[in-house]
Parts: C-alpha cells; sequence; structure tokens
DNA sequence: GAATTATTTTGAACCGGTTCAAGTCTACAC
DNA sequence: GTGTAGACTTGAACCGGTTCAAAATAATTC
C-alpha cells in the first residue's frame, strides 16, 4: 500500500515500477502482448488495472509513431459547410468509402474566420491534407505547403504543375455542354459564371475573366466559347455574368438578360447551384423552361433529379475524385500526382430545342 | 556552410543552433514572439528560413499542451454514415456551429467493424467523444470511458445514470404523436418501432419490449401505449413491429397489418425513415395517406417536409441537440451532464380524421 | 556609482510513450 | 560440463516540442 494518492493519471511508468518490469517491458504488453511471456504480461496487466491505467495514451504514441492516421479536409468555409453543401456532401461519401477501407480517420479543418484557419491548418493533427479549393485556394495551398504534410487540392485546376490535384478537365466539360445546347439548335447564348477573382460580380470583361484566379471558372468559360466558335456562332457579343453563386448575385444577371429584347435561350450555368437559382427566377417570372430558355449546370450534384424540371448537366465523379484524393494522399504521399477525371453530359428535362420563332 | 546536407527535416533544437539560442527561446519565438527582443526573433526566424524550418509540428506541442482542441464524433457506422444520414447531418450541423463558435476541430470517429472501432476510440486525438448511440451504444460507451475523457452520449435515454447524455423526452413525444392522432378520431393503431434488442425484427412480444438495449424504442412504446390508455383505448391488441429501418423489415409489418380484415387507421413510426419507408409501400399499394391511413414519424429530419405527403412528426430539435453536446463537453467535462430538450409537433399532411366508415 | 527593477535568455525537467541493441536467462544438445 | 540457440527483458535514446525558475543583462532611480 504505497501512496494512496493518486492526483494525476497514471501513466506507462507508473505501471512499469508497479508491476516490477522495465518500461519497455511495459509497452510491449499492450503493443505486442505476444512479445512477454504470459506471467509477466499477467502481472502488468494486473498493475494497470490496480491503478487505474487503461493503455497507452495516444498523444504519447504519437510523437514517437510519427503518424496520426487521419486525414485533414480542408475548406475555407465554416465547419458545417461539409454537411449541408451538396457538392461537398457526395464529395465526403467518396472520402469516407477510401478512408473507412484503409482505416484512416477523418479530421475537418475549417473555420470561420482567416485567422483560425491558419491555426486549424498549422495545428491539424493529420498526416496530410485534402483541400476543397474553392476560393482561398492560394491560401489554402501556402498553408498546407509550409505543413509539409501531403496534400492535394481538388477541384482546381491550378496552373501550378507541382502541386497534387484530382480535378475534372473544366474546358472539355464546358464544351460539352455547349455542344449539347448548339445541337439542339441553341444560338442566343448567356453564361452565368462562377467568380473569376475573389469576390467579383455582375457582367465580366475579358481581362477579369483572362485574370481569373480561380481557374475553373475561367476554364469553363473558355470551354464554352471556344465550342460555340466552332458552330460559327459569334461568341462576342454573349453575355457573361459573374456570380457568388447566390441570389442576390445571379438575379440582377437574369433582370438584366430577360429585359433585353433578345433574351438568350439558353442559359450555361457553371454551377448546378447556380443554375437551380436561375431556374426558380425563370419560373416564378413565368418563363418556361425549357420551353422557352434552356438551363444546363455543372457538377451533377443529386439535386439534379428533383429540380423542376430535372436539371440537365455536367456530371463530375464527384464520388470518385474523393477516393481518389484520399488514394493520392495514402499511396502517393509528397510525390506530385496529378489526375484528371471524366465528365459526362447527363441530359434530363432542362434542355430542349428553342421556341420554333427563335430558331435561326 | 556547415552541413550541407539535411535529411531529416528540421527541428526546434536544430534553428536554436542555428540562431545560437536556447531551445526555450527558439519556442517562445514562435509561440510568445512578444517577449523576445526583436534582434533575436529575427535572427531565429532568419535561421529557421535559412533551414526549411515551418513552425513547431503540432505533435511535439500536443504532448505537453495536453490538450488536441477537437472533440471526436463517434459512431458505429460507416464513416459516410454522418454525410449520408439525414438525421446525423442535422445533428453535426448543430455540432458545427458550437464548434466553429469555439474554436474546435472535429474528428470523425468510426468504423465499419468491431475491431477498427476499438482502434479507432483508442486513438483518437481528441479531447472528448460526442457519441451517436443509434445501436451498440453499450460498447461505444465502453470504450469512451475506458479512455477516461469526457464524452456526452445523444438520443440515448439511458438508465445508467452516471454517464453524460443530452437527448429528448421520448416518451412524452411518443405521447404527444399519439395524443394527436387519437384527437383526429383514430382508434385502430399500429405501432412500427425500432430496433429493441441488437438485430430484432418482426412482431414483438411484450418482454422483448420491457427488456430492450435500446432505451429510445422501448420509451417510445411506452408513450404510445400510456397516452392511448388514457384515451380509454384498449392497447393490449395494438399490433407493435419491431424493424431495422429498412425495406427489408418494415414491408412485411406492413403486408401483415394491410392483410388483415381490420387494418390500422393510424400508423405510428418511430422515426421519419420508418414512415418514410411505410409511406411509399402504401402509395404503391393504392393506400391513400392520410385519407385511409394516417402516418406520424419521430424525429423531425428535413426531408419530412418534401415527402409525398409532408410528413406528420415529432419534431426533436436535431441541430439544438448537437450544439448542446458540443457544449457538455467543453463547458463540463468530466462532470455528468444531462440535459433533456422539449419536442414538439409538427402537423404537416400525412395525418387526418380516420375514413367515415372506421369512426367508432 | 550602487541599488533596484525590468527585460531577456537559459537550461533542465517534463509531456507519455516506442524502439532496439545489448544483456540475461533457460533449455537443450553434445 | 560447455556451447548455443531461443525467449524474454532491460535501459537508454529518441520522438519534438513547452515551461518555468533562475541567471544574465539592460535600464532606471537616487
Amino acid at each position: 500500500m504505497g501512496k494512496l494518492i493518486l492526483d494525476k493519471s497514471p501513466k506507462l511508468a507508473d505501471v512499469a515500477r508497479a508491476a516490477g518490469v522495465s518500461k519497455g517491458t511495459a509497452s510491449n504488453v499492450f503493443n505486442r502482448p505476444e512479445i512477454v511471456s504470459k506471467e509477466v504480461r499477467e502481472r502488468v496487466l494486473a498493475a494497470a488495472a490496480s491503478i487505474g491505467y487503461s493503455g497507452p495514451d495516444p498523444k504519447g504514441r504519437l510523437l514517437s509513431a510519427g503518424k496520426v492516421n487521419a486525414i485533414g479536409v480542408a475548406t475555407v468555409e465554416p465547419l458545417g459547410y461539409f454537411f449541408t453543401d451538396p457538392f461537398a456532401r457526395v464529395l465526403m461519401t467518396g472520402i469516407t468509402e477510401a478512408c473507412d477501407a484503409s482505416g484512416t480517420g477523418i479530421s475537418l479543418v475549417s473555420a470561420a474566420n482567416e485567422d483560425e484557419l491558419i491555426w486549424n491548418v498549422r495545428n491539424a493533427l493529420v498526416d496530410g491534407f485534402i483541400l476543397f479549393c474553392l476560393e482561398g485556394a492560394e491560401r489554402l495551398i501556402d498553408l498546407s505547403r509550409e505543413r509539409q504534410l501531403p496534400f492535394v487540392a481538388l477541384a482546381f485546376g491550378h496552373r501550378d504543375e507541382t502541386i497534387s490535384v484530382v480535378a475534372v478537365d473544366n474546358v472539355a466539360g464546358a464544351r460539352v455542354a455547349a455542344r449539347h445546347m448548339a445541337e439542339l439548335g441553341h444560338r442566343d447564348f448567356a453564361i452565368l459564371a462562377m467568380e473569376f477573382q475573389e469576390g467579383g460580380f455582375g457582367r465580366a470583361t475579358a481581362e477579369r475573366i483572362s485574370g481569373s484566379t480561380f481557374s475553373a471558372s475561367g476554364d469553363r468559360v473558355k470551354g464554352y466559347l471556344d465550342e460555340l466558335a466552332g458552330w460559327n456562332i459569334d461568341t462576342s457579343p454573349i453575355p457573361i455574368f459573374e456570380t457568388l453563386a447566390d441570389e442576390a448575385t445571379v438575379h440582377p444577371a437574369l433582370e438584366e438578360l430577360f429585359s433585353s429584347p433578345t433574351p438568350p435561350t439558353a442559359l450555361l450555368a457553371q454551377s448546378d447551384r447556380i443554375a437551380f437559382i436561375a431556374m426558380d427566377w425563370l419560373r416564378a417570372r413565368g418563363i418556361s423552361v425549357p420551353g422557352e430558355v434552356s438551363v444546363i449546370g455543372f457538377d451533377g450534384v443529386p439535386e439534379c433529379e428533383r429540380s423542376t424540371p430535372p436539371l440537365t448537366t455536367i456530371q463530375q465523379p464527384i464520388a470518385e475524385i474523393g477516393r481518389r484524393a484520399v488514394k493520392a494522399i495514402l499511396d502517393h504521399g509528397h510525390e506530385v500526382w496529378r489526375e484528371t477525371l471524366d465528365i459526362e453530359l447527363a441530359v434530363r428535362k432542362s434542355t430542349a430545342p428553342p421556341p420554333a420563332r427563335r430558331i435561326r
């Protein structure tokens, strides 16, 4: 009955002392019990039980083990983003599948504000990062690079060839979207784009597009225009509106477009979200989709099947992107790993030939 | 130009040596720069930059800091559960809100199989656990207790008074559900219950119910029956079917119920999920809801508003449960914290008075 | 110029484990 | 009785930081 009072939770060394063995042996009892003699093993276990020690603290193990066995999924958004955003949710499904299969944990890294994000990325206990590069991609990438851990950027067709990326070919996807519309006979287009540069919206100028920081939006515009040019359509008058994918920035664009004497018959939306907002607005205005206006989205979130009308869109292999990202981290670590996945056209009910009077 | 080759990533000690200061000072440069003289600070930073050191490794800090600054959210399900299950998603929304507000990270702890779950719970780098106790509650609770970290169980009206719990009053909720149906005039009931004991389904016996391991289902049955007894309804013939909340176990129950000469006019479903499956089945059979049969759910997931018809249900404050759980961990640590939140009846379109011919 | 006080810096202890080369012990063969 | 392989154990080094009392240095006061 040595010390009766134990103010701190017991540690491995206490167990070892209580059992009269070395720390090394005590450690083995918990991690490689088979190499310890039965007798000693039981003695150590008994000692552990008697002083209330319930196995090695992972915090201690971590340092020497080096590996956390978890990957961080990071984004510049509040944490709730992972559970509310449709795209993110499907992506997470893919990520979780791959993590489950490999016994890897997931840490959500994110923040409401810049300072916290920095702290969170710097201090996340993870073996690598998957970055949702929706915006603020640069910051996130810089921070991750600082950590000197493997990381892979998603949905980010960045020019920087030195970072790992799993993404789709945005130019090709946009071409497919535009081709679909052209094949249906449309000739009057408008583009509802995502941000080209931080926080911008409104009618977009050519320089703003070419100087886009967020390359996905720039690439998609390029894809649309390249394709349409191939159909002998003069692309220069096609209006391009930059939006933040919310009603506040999409509605004004629509107002402007549909107050024109010759409104577009085909709306090329750079994301499903933008397309949904547009369709809601059109319905509220009594403009029929696809009767008067056809709308095509981009991404292929599950909601496309349930919208009214169901949205024709460019389907990204969202979950697959997630799975590949995990593999990139786990199997390829620090090596630069770049993968481009195929997209598919998913035709639903929001696209049709233009109204007869508008066929030229 | 001392050592040109650096095979391992530099550590704080290397920086200190390179800058000619003590390790303690180097540490201060990164954590409390204000107490270090400008001159020394710059020298250390320069040394760090020159040998490629990018700030203290959180793995090292962890040990002495003690706190991870993250809480684990655990369940006995594959990781994808957090992103696909509607109830879980709303819960996570609440949890993320509270975590965002307090700058706490989230680790998802979960597993496809038992062994992995044990490993994951034992090794999760977290300051506490929130347990989704849907099933396998005991295991999860035992494992968490072993870790000697604060934890709180959700949606688990466990008898064990020594664990922290944030939940709703299932008995009261069920009473409200039954009362609503009774007030509408229903007298012919059937109960579609969740599991009472691991993996069970089919017609449930009284002993199976009273011996239920998963108390939520038992409590809800109790609530239904208590309330109905108060309406002078003989509760003994009310059929109670245990289900796994999937089609495979709900459909047979419905087959049996609706092949009877006097099928129920009121279906008390213990979860929205069960209610949705029931409504789908009824629609497929051409049985009108709520014309011929009224259905009430339990939980209040967002889908209730979009089902056909929209589901009348017992609304749990799901997100609030999540928020409170985080607070329980963060603010109350190891102390036993028990909270019972109020439920609300959400009347939608799936309940109505019984068909005239069935009013007694 | 000595005594105080404020500001920096140091160095050792500590956080809680894991690892592995070297050492001890046992058993069995010759 | 000696040699040797096999089975356990030991103990020190290490993982990468943080912390804080004490020492050193600088600035102020009288």
